[in-house]
RNA sequence: GGCGCGAUGACAGAGUGGUUAUGUAGCGGACUGCAACUCCGUCCACGCCGGUUCGAUUCCGACUCGCGCCUCCA
């Protein structure tokens, strides 16, 4: 299979290191305040990537952060620290809130069928693995102390920002900060001191008090659950320019090569003309959810596109996407089992996603099934078996619904009227069953009620 | 101000140097008492101006517009 690589900003095969496994790396959520829909859309690419290498025979040793630790509302290593600012809007410990928000992270992820990573690592569950990294870097000359912190030296890093082609010249005639006591505008804070006050997350450290900075616990951890060089490296494509550049900066700087053999970034999903984000605007999944939608048609929506062009995100396509999922198991549901994989049809879905992930395609070739002259049967086992990668859940039964009394009262009496030929009667009566929340069709075996 | 990216039909979104996905919506028809569901058929596109080419939506250049990052962010 081959993926694009944002280090190389090329489509390369895929080989793994270790034949016994394919090493992930995934940058985990800041649980500080719920997820929103363009958070989830980049876990849920990174859930594809992981079911498409399980398809191609490869076992997954995947890897998550839950950064828990507060750190700072800027990458300038200024401001005020998030989960502490929670904390203290809520009336809770910061240790309270991550929790919280952990568990509501994980929820979401569970409705939209997104798997668990092997190995879940939380920062403040790994606190010496930093300080050690940070002795390290110290040792080999790349760090340098101000009144705040210790910071990461990027100006003895030639090779610093090749990743994102950061320009630092540019960055640091156009920077829009006041870079405090940095010497350069790209140099990022390693270890913080604790501010004026006591913080609720705070250790020792040989520097004094203080807390890890945020780059350095995906560094550390990812060392130690994959070692300094594994396959695959994901996150958003805002960890291009800061987060990613300056982990590599960090494995650089303790041993001389770069930690991914590949790294890749799912795009923004948007919301009209204005992004999402976790201080501005924002859209729960629970709120759909509450709504009525099926979380599923959110993960239909977003394998319309592909993971690296942004997403237009309206409920009319929402509203798109969901029926076009009902449509799809309402089918599934009507046919039969025991029927065999179109050996064709399985070749084209495989060549899609195996070429850098195009689920577009792959949604294509699904719907060219339903209409090809395979048997019922057959189209049914070819789509289950693409579903091991689109995770829709295609093969569940329509929910019955349980229809109250007063409904069922309602249909008898019009299928009386019908039977009567009063026709106005019976439309009458439709209209009444609609008020209660239920649409009727009509079918030669008699009506079928269905919640709207 | 600096750096980067993009402009596809009503909406979302693929793709391609000539045959122009897919889904939803629309339209026409079948079915239905009327609908819904389903089925059959069908319309609509490649921002603008030049260039390369037998031929460009696809390649190159300018323009216009939009977006992202350089604050938080996936």
């Amino acid at each position: 299979m081959e993926l694009y690589d944002t280090y190389r900003r090329e489509i390369h095969k895929f080989i793994p290191i270790s034949k016994e496994s394919v090493s992930l790396y995934a940058c985990g959520p800041t649980v500080y305040d719920y997820a929103h829909l363009g958070n989830l859309r980049s876990y849920l690419f990174v859930d594809v990537l992981r079911r498409v290498l399980e398809l191609n025979g490869f076992q997954l040793n995947h890897v998550m952060n839950i950064t828990d630790v507060g750190h700072l509302t800027s990458d300038a290593d200024s401001g005020e620290d998030k989960m502490e600012k929670g904390a203290r809007k809520q009336g809770k410990s910061a240790w309270d809130i991550a929790k919280f928000f952990e568990k509501a992270f994980f929820d979401d992820l569970d409705y939209l069928g997104i798997k668990r990573p092997t190995t879940i690592c939380r920062a403040t569950e790994h606190i010496p693995e930093q300080i050690e990294y940070v002795e390290i870097l110290q040792q080999r000359g790349y760090t340098y102390q101000t009144s705040d912190g210790v910071y990461f030296d990027t100006a003895k890093l030639p090779s610093y920002g090749k990743l994102a082609k950061l320009d630092i010249e540019g960055l640091q005639a156009g920077a829009r900060v006041d870079i405090g006591e940095k010497k350069r505008v790209t140099d990022f804070a390693l270890w913080k001191f604790s501010p004026d006050g006591q913080r609720q997350m705070q250790w020792s450290s040989p520097w004094g008090e203080g807390f890890p900075g945020w780059h350095i616990e995906c560094s550390a951890m990812s060392e130690k659950y994959l070692g300094n060089k594994f396959d695959i490296h994901v996150g958003g494509e805002d960890h291009i320019p800061v987060h990613h550049s300056n982990e590599i900066a960090q494995c650089e700087g303790r041993h001389d090569h770069q930690p991914a053999n590949f790294w890749m970034h799912g795009y923004f999903l948007q919301l009209g003309k204005e992004k999402l984000s976790k201080s501005g605007k924002s859209l729960l999944l629970s709120e759909l959810i509450n709504q009525g939608y099926d979380p599923l048609a959110f993960r239909y929506l977003v394998l319309t596109s592909h993971y690296r062009s942004h997403l237009q995100f309206s409920i009319k396509a929402l509203d798109s996407a969901a029926t076009a999922l009902k449509r799809l198991t309402k089918m599934l549901s009507q046919w039969p089992d025991g029927g065999e994989l179109s050996v064709e049809f399985v070749r084209q879905f495989m060549q899609c996603i195996n070429s850098d992930l195009k689920t577009p395609q792959a949604l294509a070739v699904l719907w060219a099934v339903t209409k090809s002259a395979l048997s019922d049967a057959d189209k049914k086992a070819t789509i289950l078996y693409f579903d091991q990668v689109l995770a829709l859940s295609l093969e569940r039964q329509p929910v019955v619904e349980t229809v109250p009394q007063a409904v069922l009262d309602l249909a008898e009496q019009r299928q009386q009227a019908r039977a009567a030929k009063h026709w106005q009667q019976s439309d009458e009566l439709r209209e009444q069953i609609l008020k209660l929340g239920f649409a009727v069709k009509d079918s030669p075996q008699g009506c079928i009620l269905a919640k709207i």
